[in-house]
RNA sequence: GCCCCCAUCGUCUAGGGGACUAGGACACCGGCUUUUCAAGCCGGCGACACGGGUUCGAAUCCCGUUGGGGGCGCCA
């Protein structure tokens, strides 16, 4: 049992789950997995400056979604436990008294404007700053002096002046030099640990023997040996991934969406179709904010952007695990992606199943290069997904997808019909896109929406060619003795033949008026399913509004 | 600026000195199918960043250049 493997993933709860962070946990987990050992959770909410209320439950529901089990952890409990760092404070304060009592950290006082001066002053550009270790450490008397005056009071870690080098089973032995090593606080101001310091503490108490983590943590790592080294702790196996960028070869963040919302803004307002004041009251933030946000120099909530992409009618890009739920992306399809961004089996297999992963993992095989985020690889992924999915299955997806979606059209309906849907919308890509598709069927028919320029193509051009076929085809239904999709691709087949017409000149003005839009499944199985009653009203009501004598609305468009 | 990491088609990758006229997937292009959007089927385009070595032989090993990424906080 001494070799039992024990991996951890250890978010701060400041929001969704990230992508990036989600293969981090993913890779962790496939490890565990893979060896028969245990994958921890834990919390790493040492900041409470950055702690965001109601972060920690979406951050344990988007691992959950992925099908992520912790076999310790919040929720769970465990023998390691307390999995909050908020609970674990007397350990740190523990660790940090030996380390000060040995002379291995010592006080420091500086405010963070002198610290910012002198980094300032260090070098031309104030990089590479490195903080003045004391000939003699102040004392505990110094210290409460200190904080008497009401000066910071930090410990710092006393780096022992050597070259570390970090083993690291995926980019080899890397060494850092002495002279890149500064003296790093541990314990801060406020008397919470630093993530460097609780990380080493942590582990170690986890009895965590392999720390899967993004190579942005790389140059961390020496400081976190030189903290076990100091607590006489042993140093896990360490394997720093491959950092997930954008299409564009930036670091994916949620940044991106503020991109994405501030540049379509930008179009809108010059465009005309948006003013300042609007925008910002859409964003509901406060003007200071949004001014800022504007210059690039803040990000808006989540909320906030959301409801400008409504307005502004864009798709945000999907950064968090929670947009691709939410864009209808099915949980093992994006575990099986992220899967393959840094690792691969080396044959020519890209389809698994989360099992299949875990049999399948090893650490030999994750590669060291960057990984773009490829979003139409996924797509194509998802398509296969759901392709190839039992029946119940994608009923169940659509059922989560609802529960992100209170208000879809597609909600109420029930599991019958809906799973004649999922039939007859064969071949979408995601559950958005079928909600999309079949969504107008089930809304009242005031609530049509007509897409302009699909009116203008299919019904009014060429002297109104489409609004004669629909007024014919009023009749035709009217009168239709057979309204099964069968029947009813008889008459529609048949009435295209006699007019010489091809069945997209008639299929389209119906699908116009009973959707609204050019697209939707079948057009037999589309009328079939909203009746005949729905669908005589609804090419009534479009009727009724392209001819004016029938004393319809001026323009379909205002509908 | 300094330090560290990386480098195969547009993208994710296979490849670990001869099996490479470099394989797969997505994207793209062309065709077929077609009542819309998708999907599907067939075919095609497309890469070893560059320059030096080592070697009988290099995509594979070494060095340099260039390019990309990361780090340089009382954030994690």
């Amino acid at each position: 049992m001494a070799d039992l493997v024990r991996t951890r993933f250890a978010p701060s709860p400041t929001g969704y789950l990230h992508i990036g962070g989600a293969r981090t946990a993913l890779f962790n987990y496939l490890l565990a997995r893979r060896h028969g050992g245990r994958f921890v959770l834990r919390i790493e909410d040492t900041d409470q400056t950055r702690n965001i209320a109601g972060a920690e439950g979406k951050l344990l529901e988007d691992l959950r979604w992925l099908g992520l089990d912790w076999d310790e952890g919040p929720e769970v409990g465990g023998p390691f436990g307390p999995y909050y760092q908020s609970q674990r404070l007397e350990r740190y304060e523990a660790c940090a008294r030996r380390l000060l009592e040995e002379g291995r950290a010592y006080y420091a006082f500086e405010t963070r404007e002198e610290l910012d001066a002198m980094r300032k002053a260090a070098g031309g550009s104030g990089k590479g700053f490195r903080y003045p270790r004391p000939a003699s450490f102040p004392s505990e008397a110094d210290a409460r002096r200190a904080r008497d005056e009401g000066r910071p009071v930090v410990v710092r870690f006393k780096m022992p002046g050597c070259d570390f080098t970090v083993p690291d089973r995926i980019l080899g032995e890397v060494t850092i030099g002495a002279d890149e090593l500064d003296d790093f606080v541990i314990v801060k101001s406020d008397g919470w640990p630093t993530y460097h310091f609780a990380v080493v503490v942590d582990d170690a108490d986890m009895r965590i023997t392999h720390v899967l983590r993004g190579q942005e943590h790389l140059m961390n790592t020496p400081n976190h040996i030189a903290l076990q080294q100091a607590l006489g702790l042993p140093t896990p196996i360490y394997a720093h991934l491959p950092i997930i960028l954008n299409m564009d070869g930036s670091k994916m963040s949620k940044r991106e969406k503020d991109k994405v919302v501030r540049g379509a803004l930008r179009g809108a307002i010059d465009a005309g179709r948006i003013d300042e004041a609007r925008a910002l009251d859409v964003a509901g933030c406060d003007a200071e904010t949004f001014a800022a946000w504007r210059k690039k120099k803040a990000q808006l909530p989540a909320d906030a952007l959301r409801r400008l992409a409504r307005v502004l009618e864009i798709e945000l890009p999907e950064i968090d695990i929670h947009d691709f739920r939410a864009s209808g992306y099915l949980p093992e399809v994006v575990v099986n992606f992220i899967a393959l961004l840094g690792w691969s089996a080396g044959d020519d297999r890209e389809k698994y199943t989360l099992a299949e992963l875990a049999a399948a993992f090893s650490l030999e095989r994750i590669g060291k290069t960057n990984a773009r985020f490829d979003r139409d690889k996924l797509l194509a992924f998802n398509t296969d997904g759901i392709a190839g999915a039992a029946p119940g299955r994608i009923l169940a997806a659509l059922r989560d997808y609802f529960a992100v979606h209170p208000d879809s059209p597609l909600a109420p309906l029930d599991d019958a019909t809906l799973a004649r849907l999922v039939e007859l919308c064969a071949g979408v890509r995601t559950l958005r896109q079928l909600e999309q598709k079949c969504g107008a069927m089930f809304v009242d028919d005031e609530a049509l929406r007509y897409d302009e320029a699909a009116v203008r193509k299919f019904l009014l051009k060429g002297e109104a060619a489409g609004v004669g076929v629909l007024r014919n085809m009023r009749d035709v239904l009217a009168k239709a003795s057979d309204w099964s999709s069968g029947g009813l691709e008889q008459v529609i087949r048949g009435y295209a033949r006699e007019h010489g017409l091809g069945l997209g000149k008639v299929a389209q003005p119906i699908r116009i008026a009973v959707t609204g839009t050019t697209v939707s499944p079948s057009i037999f199985e589309t009328i079939a399913l909203l009746g005949r009653e729905k669908t005589l009203a609804r090419i009534d009501r479009l009727l009724a509004r392209l001819e004016p004598d029938a004393g319809g609305a001026q323009s379909a468009a205002t509908a």
